[in-house]
DNA sequence: ACAAGCGTATACTAGTTAGTATACACTACC
DNA sequence: GGTAGTGTATACTAACTAGTATACGCTTGT
């Protein structure tokens, strides 16, 4: 995605404004990577990350991690583990639940969890 | 996956009992893509194919594309597309439905196509 | 004046992906 | 005994992924 950077900085920035532990530089230690590749991922000038360390920068930044990876133009691997192991089946579903409005799909959820099976 | 190979092996010299255009240099001819790494790619000396090549593939094997991309070890991108764009409400879906048994999931996905929404 | 911290410009790269191109050896036909 | 078709071995590669490493210029507190 191209929103991936100015939303990954845009989020940063509003945790710094509580905590000066948020410059660009200490995410990237705590993260582990360089403050460069840092840098220029959130001004869009290399793609998002792998799935690995989008999912470090998610828990870094206190954000949903399978939203970040959305973002990043990924859908999470232990998702498609699931949808792998019965293509076929969970194919059918997600290509039926497409143009479903969200409290439909919750109303589905809740229904799973609650369920009598 | 290790089982791609040995499966559209299979598979198409079963085409092949009925149909000798099903050699790999036709089916090969036929898809675009070189004899040698379908040969390749049958006997899993490399990896499966791009999305794209794994689709024409099961078109020309006749076999359903979800079940031939997870063989191949990839979800459908479309289908990845569906998710990316509601990624929490989906990721929660999915990893609801991750134990519940196919007959279940099933009733789900009829309640859904006959529902009343 | 200078060290500490900041964001970023620049240069580089190991590893992977997804194949192509060509040539070789074998079998069957007529 | 050539030729038509078969599968495969071998050699190569352009483009991409996912970063690292270093150095530069700016600001701020002491």
């Amino acid at each position: 995605m191209k929103n991936f950077g100015p939303f990954i900085r845009t989020r940063r920035e509003a945790l710094r404004k509580d905590d000066p532990s948020y410059s660009v530089r200490q995410v990237a230690k705590r993260m582990g990577i360089q403050p460069s590749y840092l840098s220029k991922v959130e001004r869009g000038e290399v793609a998002p990350p792998s799935e690995k360390t989008t999912r470090k920068l998610a828990h870094e930044l206190k954000v949903d991690s399978d939203v970040l990876l959305a973002l990043a133009g990924k859908v999470s691997s232990d998702l498609q583990d699931v949808i792998r192991k019965r293509p076929a089946l969970f194919a059918e579903l997600i290509r039926e639940l497409k143009e479903i409005p969200d409290h439909a799909v919750l109303r589905l959820v809740r229904e799973v969890r609650d369920g009598e099976w």
